[in-house]
DNA sequence: CCTACCGATCGGTAGG
DNA sequence: CCTACCGATCGGTAGG
């Protein structure tokens, strides 16, 4: 019974955390309030608290869970005897599959995280630019092995991710583009060039 | 002494708006309250109300400032002469030298529009969406004429405009990276590709 | 441009 | 999970 009473209480935690994030993708985080969310979930905004701690909370597991995924995700690439541009493709289209598989949480991570709590930033902050300088420093070992152009590594990297971002504008028309045109499009434009 | 009177509103008034642009850049148009704002400015609260009409009033502002400056480029190149790639190239160009000359403001017209009131958006969206369509047409038209590869116009666009819409995390941290450096990269990098 | 203050709404608590 | 309600804070107004 008091199993039973606990698996309640996290899927309905879950169900708010889920709600949480479609609403703060709606609306921001700081423009979203408690009662819309109860609204979503279907109960009075004080029931909310009894699943959980406070609404910044909320932002710090969608963030967090997020974070952690991305990096689990870089870890294996970055074990993988991949060449550096076919390393820079897994990320390309790992970002697509989450975005795809989770376009409400990723968009919060991405805009929202700097409402975190201070110490919370900070982290979150670092967890960042890990991920980056270690895509930088890919990117600059392949050019040190003629793989790419000589070009700025870490403004290249950070435009690779600035457009994976930007990708978010076509999954929130809900525009029927499959996975894989998506791919091929971006790992060629990015990494091969538009212009023939 | 009415004209001077005016002359003093005016400047008083485009001081709030750009404090008001560095508060919605660094906190969010939601996050931000109007003391924050009086305290910039160097007023209590209610004097703010003396310049201008209402908190939203001030975004409305800051945004179509800035997508007129954006309208008007792009019909300057239109007009012009230059092949697709060279105008692409120009639209780069642009959005690098409207980041840097205006930061703040160019950082909430694309970060908090969607905070405009109703009709407001709709305008804002309407003009978002003729800008995207004319560069899309012209990456089109450069396919037909063997300027570009076979990509799916939309999303390789889509994907340019993030790409500079990302230039933000650059300028936030105000890294001493030069215009050039920052034009000649990201032609390479999203006209012609990062591989050798 | 200020002081004083408003109605509304916020995140969250008490108590059952 | 609810009703009742809190202190704080919000955007904005009145009046001088």
């Amino acid at each position: 019974m008091a199993r039973i009473k606990t698996n309640k209480n996290v899927s309905k935690k879950e169900l708010i955390l889920r709600k949480a994030a479609a609403l703060f993708r709606e609306r921001g985080f700081a423009g979203s309030t408690m009662r819309e969310l109860a609204d979503l979930v279907g109960v009075e905004a004080p029931s909310l608290y009894n699943h959980i701690g406070s609404k910044s909370e909320l932002l710090q597991a969608i963030c967090f869970q997020v974070a952690d995924l991305f990096n689990r995700h870089l870890e294996e690439v970055k074990q993988s005897p991949l060449g550096y541009s076919k390393k820079l493709e897994e990320i390309i289209r790992f970002h697509i599959h989450m975005m795809q598989a989770s376009f409400d949480e990723v968009f919060v991570a991405n805009h929202e995280w700097k409402q975190l709590p201070a110490p919370l930033f900070a982290e979150y902050l670092d967890q960042r630019r890990n991920y980056e300088a270690i895509l930088t420093g890919w990117l600059e070992e392949g050019i040190r092995k003629k793989e790419f152009k000589k070009l700025n590594p870490r403004l290249t990297i950070l435009t690779i991710l600035s457009a994976l971002r930007g990708l978010e504008s076509l999954f929130r028309n809900k525009k029927n583009i499959s996975s894989t045109e998506l791919e091929n499009n971006l790992i060629t434009q990015l990494l091969h060039g538009i212009n023939k």
